[in-house]
Formats: structure tokens, sequence, C-alpha cells
DNA sequence: TACGAAACTGATACGCTGTACGATATGCGA
DNA sequence: TCGCATATCGTACAGCGTATCAGTTTCGTA
């Protein structure tokens, strides 16, 4: 399982093969299968182990806001040392002990709230909801470590023609300018949403 | 293209196949080769067809909010109608001329408002992230069109165990309880969590 | 109408994937 | 030391994307 999570961190999930771990062991392919069921029980466990990383330790904030803040951090920064993370949130993986830990971590910042199942369950929706579109976003942005071997200088070549076409035809006025000057400050962004959806959170909140 | 999306919303993505297509098609499997330079080629135009659907044609409300979530249901409609979409999202796809033409459509809701490009940008990253997550989650909960041939039932037999096993074990006070019940009414689900987004963001404009 | 070029179709093959199967090697309790 | 469970391994199969090249059809122009 280290050895897979190796292998992701450094050359993308893709990378990730039975055939490649096995090697990466110094054994041969088969003999992963004395260990794990199918390369689907090595995801999960890769998953879980992950997981394990955005569990807090420490008492967390009783302020059930700033909980979810630096719990949302440490989601963050997970997924940036494990970009591959995202590759696997639209495929059904089964998850772990560390998975379920940090759900029910998650819930636990309700508690005293007063907020009935239904209302927990849907500001834990929203929040995860909101966390999976930013990690999936800007691991996409950032792009898979050793991508094909496209360096972003190169990709920014292929698609500098493209963005003069696409601002000469005039038919993005908005998104032409956007593209061309880019935007900066991922944390910032990152915060800026997260406290939009906070503020919603909170605003509908009995006080 | 069309027999590629036919494919994918009946079996979902892992069958399109360059080999099955071709098949679907009554055509040889390098013929596909003469029309795509290759296989993500095709998943561009597959993105780009879906992609189409989202575009609202008659007038936007005015109401930038109001007209956020029209562009969001129908964001959603489309996703539900093609689930496979989901497991595009954490991949590099180039993105097509109904792509830009969707983000175009999302920014020119803004038009009027006064906002720097900035701020913008960031109201629909949030808008974004929040649809994304919210869609990857919903597809993945009703799960892809004939999923290994597993129907829902045997899939809850496999799972009760588990789920007894989870509650009894008192680890997870406040989960347990949750997936025992389970929770219903995706629709107001997702309303809920878009108004808490839209009220955030609303709080935060000027006025 | 004839012809050259372009577009299309097709068979075959290569290297990759997950993994089923059966044979061998290893280590441990009796 | 024996017997057996466990671990390891080689081989093989079906599927994948697609490179190569040869054969066929279609089409624009002279």
């Amino acid at each position: 399982m280290a050895a897979a999570v190796a292998v992701a961190d450094a050359e993308g999930l893709a990378a990730v093969s039975i055939r490649r771990v096995a090697a990466e062991l110094d054994a041969r392919t088969m003999t992963l299968y004395s260990y794990i069921g199918s390369k689907e029980d090595l995801l999960a466990l890769m998953l879980d182990a992950v997981g394990a990383e955005v569990l807090v330790h420490e008492p967390l904030p009783s302020s059930w806001r700033e909980a979810l803040v630096m719990i949302a951090w440490r989601e963050r920064e997970m997924v940036l040392r494990h970009p591959w993370r995202t590759d696997l949130i639209s495929q059904r993986v089964a998850v772990g002990p560390n998975g379920l830990r940090h759900v029910e971590q998650k819930l636990s910042v309700f508690d005293g709230l007063g907020l009935d199942r239904l209302t927990s369950w849907r500001v834990l929706a929203a929040f995860n909801d909101y966390m999976t579109g930013f990690v999936v976003r800007e691991a996409l942005e950032r792009g898979t470590p050793r991508s094909e071997g496209i360096s972003d200088t190169e990709r920014a070549a292929v698609a500098e023609p493209y963005i003069r076409e696409l601002v000469e035809s005039g038919e993005f006025p908005r998104l032409a300018p956007m593209i061309q000057e880019g935007v900066r400050g991922a944390d910032d962004n990152f915060e800026r949403g997260l406290n939009w959806v906070l503020d919603g959170i909170e605003g509908s909140l009995p006080r």
C-alpha cells in the first residue's frame, strides 16, 4: 500500500498498476494477490491510508465554524500532497475505518448546536461538496505530476494560439480577458469560497 | 460521438471503448481513427455534446441569483441524464466550444453588478465547485447504470452486516444512525446547499 | 468520361492492463 | 523429520489504445 501511494504521488494514479507496484517491491506480479483481493482493494487501502492524514488528533476548536475551517485546510493539504486522491473521488471505492472516523469527526463538530439529523447531514453534505469541487478543480489546474512529460511552458505554448483565437472571435467578451490574464492566489480563492459557504450555513442556524 | 454517448448513457463510461463504439456503428475498429485522433478526442467530443444541453437559449432571468439557480438545475439534470459526465470531471479533457459558451453564459449573469474580474471569477468558482461536488456525490450514490450487474438489493444485502458492525462498535455514535436510516430527498438537499452558497455570496455583494 | 488524389476501410500486431490457474518454494507446528 | 498451510511465481487469456500498411471506394477536375 505504501509502495502504491509512493508511485501515485510521484507519477500519478495511472502509473499504479499491479505489475508496477510489485516491481517496486522486488516481487513478481501475482505475489501481490496474496495480500489483496483485487486492484480495487489496493485503491481502497491507498484511500484509507491518506484518509488518516486528515484526522485531527488535537482537540477541535469549540466553535463549529473554526473546527470546520481547520478540517477543510487539512483536507486540502492532504490532496495537494496526494493529487491522485481526486481521481478516485468519482469512483465507487470502499470506505475504510479512517474514512469513517473522518466523517464521524466532522459530525462531532455539530455537537451541542441542537441540529436535527437531517440538517446536520445537509450541512455536512454542502461542506463536503464544496470541498470536493474545489480540490478537484485545483488538482486539475495544477496538473498531475509528470503528466506525459508535457511541461507547463509547452502546454502554454500549445494553448496560446487557441487563446488568441478565443479573444479575437469576440464571442467570449467576458471569458477571454480572464483566461488571458489568469487568476492568482489559490489559497485566497479557497478561503473566500469556503467562507461564503460557511456564511450561508451560519445565517440559517438557530441562534 | 452520438454512438459513444449512447453507450455511455446505457452502460457507463467504462463500456466506451474504441472497439465497442466501432461495433455499434457496424465499422471495424480502426475506422474510427479516420474521424478522431485519439480516444481522448472522442471523450472531448462527448463532453462538448452534452455540454450543449445545459446552455440556456431563452433570456436569462435578470436577477443574477435566479439565473444561477436556473443554470444550476440544468447542469444537474444534464448530469442525471449522463451520469458518466462525473467520471470525466477529474480528467484533463479539452474544453470545446459549448463548454466555453457555457462559461461565458455564467459570467454574463454578473453583468451590471459592478463586480471586478477577480470577484466574478471567485463567485463563479465557488458556484462551480459546489455544483461539481454535489453532482459527483449524487452520481456516486445513485450508482452507474448497470454497474457490474449488482442490483441495489444485493448491494444492501452485502452492506447490512457491515452496517450492523458499525452501529454495534460504538465508535461512530453520530454516523451510525444516519447510515441506518438513510437520508432522502436529493432535490431538497440540492436546493438547500445551493441556497447556502448563494446566501453567502449575496451577503458579501455590494448593495 | 477518365484519371489521380484523397478519403475511407480493414487486418494484423505491439505493448500494456487485471487476474485466473496451477506449479513450486518456504516456513512452522506436531 | 514430516506434513501442511502459506507465499511466491510463470504462464496465459481477454481486453485495451493505437501504429502500420495495404486495399478499396469516392470525388474533383481535366
